[in-house]
DNA sequence: GATGAATGAGCCTTCATTCAT
DNA sequence: TATGAATGAAGGCTCATTCAT
């Protein structure tokens, strides 16, 4: 019989992940010590060894957590009706969450781990794995676009979908570089890039 | 009178900051020891030390070095008569420079520095001046290309080359994650991409 | 709520400190390694860093006990009817404590914060601070004893305690180098030196 | 043949003395890197290995040069025919030294050696040796004032030289802990000492 | 269970000394 | 012979992790 209880358990759990998640943000995976996140969330340290064996472990929970919360976000986009529209929305959705102080430390810590995806297997393997999801979604709207007539057939829409995640992910970095910048011309140039696509399908077409 | 010519002292810099550059390739920053470094380059501890105050100065004239090859880069870019010829022939260069084990290694150190430059000042500072040389060269390309009438007059020349850029970088990143995947799929999206704005900025203009 | 009270706190630190003042009466402080001071006293490298944050802290501390075991040797003077006497008696702990191993160790290290206090701004303010308090001491004894029409009134009794304090030091110093020798005669002509201020102040006043 | 003279030779090792005493002075022994001497007389590493095989060496050079220009000053007082006076003239000239940054300069780096020579038995046989020369001068001094009457005959005329030379020696640290201090009262104050042996000897006499 | 003091491997860097040029 | 680049042992200190209380 445990003395505490799973849900309990759960919790502490959630609470280190976020004082670890803060000081990752801000210092990066490597300068924040467990001191840091100890003091950062106000526990003891062996209390925190008593839910993560390791620093690691906490840092690959977060990247675990990073893509369920992705995966969340994407399940949200089947609905749309309109393909092109869904994927605007979706540019304009990872955009406008670095707007707010707490997506900025989500992405940045995510930037750590896409960092870290390069000399860790596990890393990239949740790095690899959470990226599929949304090129599956995107690919998906790309075909349904394509079969609608709003895009060009003759791309491939895996590709294609790709093209377009990469361009939201340098997005991303820019504005994490350069939170000063406004995001409206990022998603209008976004934007553009997609109706770009369309438009040229279009055009094909005739 | 130095024993040794300034040629060979900036030869002997330029050996530790190669050696340097394989280990963070593979390790990362902040894994790799300077032992690692010294046992790369078959260097001295001290023999490091007459030529680099401290592993940080390394990692900064890597990402100070970075940004001049990349400068250089840009420059071939210029003389090119076909604008959307040369922003599709930048995304080419970059994509096919993964594909050999200099550039993946340099590309993979580039990445490492766009995650540090979230928490290093300096560092943030060589990203964003590296990143804008690639931005003027691109918005150059883009307005020449409006000009002409090939590019939609309507979007800002900035914000679109940044939205390009994004791609570019977002697509090296995935290269990088998964190196087994081929570039061709990768570079005719990018195309693809570029060539959208161009029907697009076409059809607008009737 | 600390696990360690208060008391084992102060019992660590003093640990500490003393397997450090072996070592440096030993070895001087800067032959002196950490390691040596962890290896005296049977400590972890962590565990020292724990109480004292650099080995100059750990040197400060000792500085610092110096002077407050002085202090309370000096206070020890006051309550002596006789002034000349109690200078005399001063003389005679001060020489008589070189005899013990731990007395001997304690002014070899007393000796290392004199040389250090030339270069050292804040050893210089300990050893300045300690220096002050004998001499006060002593300068009282001095005047009293004028009063008492013990010692000749045309001197200052600052600059006299200082002289005497100066036999003093400079008398430790030979016993530190050659601790063979035999502390009477030593004690002797101290006392021949107070004295001679005596009587030649009994002299002049005739 | 020696490719350079010994004249020369003897030249570039004072140099090098010198500069070590400079920086020995200004940093202390431990604090002085091989690195500062070099940069201070200009020289070379190799150079300065050339004459003295280690930096240990260097202080030794040192120590011993410190001893033959103090034999030199006590074999200036021999011919004085008032010997009490002799003792003030001394004291006098040894704390009047100390105004000068020469002077100063010499003091501390030979108040550094009286504490290696609490750990280093080459030392501390040169500062045994270098203090026996001061004592038998004085002892002698004191001594012949014996013989004339001046001295109480009682007191040992070691002890008593031992004594005197010890208050010169701890007014000598004085003055280099707070080099702001006025001589004057200093001197005085030790021709008081001095003093009092003579009038207490007169006075035992009657 | 919780706490936080203790552990100790390992990190970055320094510096006396050597030796190729 | 003079130079100064190279050497590498060793130093002070950090920090992820453990475990007695």
């Amino acid at each position: 019989m445990p003395r505490i209880t799973p849900a309990r358990r759960a919790d502490r759990r959630a609470e280190i992940i976020n004082a670890a998640r803060r000081c990752f943000a801000r210092l990066g995976f490597h300068r924040t010590t467990m001191r840091d996140i100890i003091a950062e969330g106000g526990f003891s340290a062996g209390g925190v060894y008593r839910h993560f064996p390791s620093k690691d472990a906490i840092i690959a929970e977060i990247a675990i957590r990073r893509r369920a919360s992705e995966d969340a976000l994407m399940d949200s986009l089947h609905a749309l009706p309109d393909p092109v529209g869904a994927i605007v929305a979706l540019a304009r959705t990872l955009v406008e969450a670095l707007e707010t102080d707490e997506g900025a430390a989500d992405r940045r810590v995510g930037t750590q781990i896409w960092a870290e995806a390069l000399h860790e297997p596990e890393m990239r393997g949740h790095v690899v794995a959470g990226l599929a999801v949304p090129i599956r979604h995107v690919t998906a709207l790309v075909a349904r676009a394509q079969e609608l007539g709003q895009f060009d057939r003759s791309q491939s829409p895996d590709a294609l979908a790709r093209a377009l995640i990469a361009a939201f992910h340098g997005t991303v970095l820019q504005k994490l570089w350069q939170p000063e910048l406004p995001i409206e011309p990022m998603v209008t140039s976004l934007q553009a890039l997609v109706n770009g696509l369309a438009k040229s399908g279009n055009k094909r077409r005739r």
